[in-house]
DNA sequence: TTGTGGTATGCAAGCGCTTACATTTACGCA
DNA sequence: TGCGTAAATGTAAGCGCTTGCATACCACAA
């Protein structure tokens, strides 16, 4: 079983002429060493390639340096830069990212929990704050230190790095319907088990009661591709009242509308307005360049990343949560009307 | 140190009434354990909420279950949705992924690569095939079972999964001459330690050669971003003679040339041809849609990840190599002159 | 009855590391 | 010279799990 190539501490003892405490001091604290025999130390470990085995650690100190995220999916821009962020600044603390994708689906999520935790994970970050119970007595049972993100819940007793989607999405469509807006039109990403998708339309909804004369005249919710957010949009065109504007949940379903619009002969803004939500990288690009909600991904994933670390450094002081803010990017698919 | 209550082996087996042995038998070999027992055992797990100790584990087999992956930057959807699949096949196999990312610098990809084998990762995918020899020298010393993707190199001895950048080069730019083109520029990414752009470089210079009387008037290196992009294309329109075509080494760079050639008021592709590289969203969005080079991310991300837990499991057939073919997509930034 | 072979379980030895505690050493000072 | 103290190092006991081997048990055949 044992591996016959891999030098283990007791080697590097053997070569250096001392105690395997020692090493294990000199690797972990090297103050606690005296200054020749860390350099004998070093040497030992150099010339055998000596790097301490994983197992052995975790099991002495009951801790793996391991972090894990689980994100609905890295396969649109809305959570990667975020994720990037957050890896970087684990990464400075010496931790290690583990990352678990839940598809948008509760079920899976739970999974991914179970497995992350199984492979060592001190600590988590999560997407979003809905969840089933037999989730959150899981995490408790387990007391898994957890943070949130995107999202900013008020009254749970989690940790948790991000921004209150409902508000945000009141001030969207605030927004627009400062620009003259009455009859709207929403498409949304699928709110089950998605409770930012589902602030956010809570947010919309707010604004539009909070101004008489308004009018929803469709919500569709859809998953985030081009292609259902097109759809979407037929689906709001086939009353007979046509919107004015359509408040996406995402740019991802925004460009999905346009590029949808665009097919059908509508010009954007003239025809209709379009707005989405989180500013990735896309929105700056469609032509007219899209108005939309900018979410702080980068600073969302680098304060998640040092609340986490102080949530497991037991002498730091206890890390709050943050709620950070969003703001609207005006450019050019919202006109006046 | 002992956590006072996480349950352990021994907990579980107290109150199943059984051995340790059992237990584990149980956990990880069911068949060899009798019905009755094994129903018992189940319950004493469920009840105490039993999770295996990871560390424990990992000693134990002196495997972690864990693999490894590094790329440049999850900032960019050239490699997200690549990791994603890589990601969800590993997961299938109950297989965690770590992930590091190096920012395009061979010292911190080596960095990553030490600390995700010290987190214990059993084996790793890397992106590319050119890296000092240092690093090579640790990947053979350590004897690190790793698959190379977003390359695919003829000679080395690593397991790859990907396509060749260079082929890949040269086919678009024979594209482009095929277009009639016969003046171009080129802006690609920082050549230094990326030998992808590299590669696509040297294709493209293949195409050229092959063709007398065309010509390259300009090439720009540069990051992957639009501003920087946008200056290249300045770069190369600020010659006497104009290229009618540039060729880009990504989608990035080639929306952001797109985005700097808007500004500068000229007529895509009318006044100038533009091609990217990758296929990501992007490059369906803008107007008129990007032709580029479709990367087959997402076979490549789940293919590496087979051929990678191939290589970990010790009686599967020895997994090979795989090259993937990329294809032009051609929307509508090129011209015909 | 005894023997035989197979199956289900237990025993106990590690796996490689950390760390509390014990021991040694060095040094300053009375 | 002897003693106290602190710094450096060693000793060895785990950490929680897996697994080769030994044992116990059972059914069946001779």
């Amino acid at each position: 079983m044992r591996d016959k190539n891999r030098p283990s501490l007791e080697d590097v003892a053997v070569l250096a002429g001392v105690s395997t405490a020692s090493i294990s001091r000199c690797i972990n604290n090297p103050k606690k060493v005296a200054e020749p025999t860390r350099v004998r130390i070093q040497e030992a470990i150099e010339t055998l390639g000596y790097m301490p085995h994983f197992g052995g650690r975790a099991l002495a100190r009951n801790r793996t340096n391991t972090i894990g995220a689980i994100i609905p999916t890295m396969d649109n821009a809305m959570f990667a830069s975020g994720l990037q962020a957050f890896q970087e600044t684990l990464s400075q603390a010496n931790v290690t990212l583990l990352v678990g994708s839940s598809n948008y689906d509760p079920a899976q999520e739970f999974e991914q929990i179970r497995s992350l935790l199984l492979q060592g994970a001190d600590g988590l970050l999560l997407i979003g704050q809905a969840r089933p119970k037999k989730t959150h007595d899981f995490l408790a049972q387990h007391s898994v230190p957890h943070v949130l993100a995107w999202c900013f819940p008020k009254s749970t007793g989690h940790h948790a790095v991000g921004f209150d989607n409902q508000k945000s999405g009141r001030a969207i469509a605030e927004h627009v319907i400062s620009y003259g807006h009455r009859k709207l039109g929403v498409i949304a990403g699928l709110r089950d088990g998605n409770d930012r998708a589902q602030d956010r339309i809570l947010g919309i909804q707010d604004a539009i009661d909070a101004h008489p004369g308004v009018q929803l005249l469709g919500l569709q919710e859809c998953k985030y591709s081009f292609e259902e957010a097109g759809s979407a949009l037929d689906d709001l065109l086939s009353g007979p009242v046509h919107p004015t504007a359509v408040i996406c949940g995402s740019d991802v379903l925004a460009v999905g509308a346009m590029l949808r619009a665009r097919d059908l002969g509508l010009q954007i803004p003239e025809d209709i307005s379009i707005t989405g939500f989180d500013d990735i990288n896309l929105a700056r690009v469609t032509t007219p360049g899209l108005t939309t909600v900018r979410v702080p991904q980068h600073d969302m994933g680098r304060k998640a990343a040092h609340v986490l670390l102080g949530l497991l450094d037991a002498d730091a002081p206890q890390p709050q949560s943050y709620e950070l803010m969003t703001t609207i990017i005006d450019r050019g698919t919202l006109a006046r009307v």
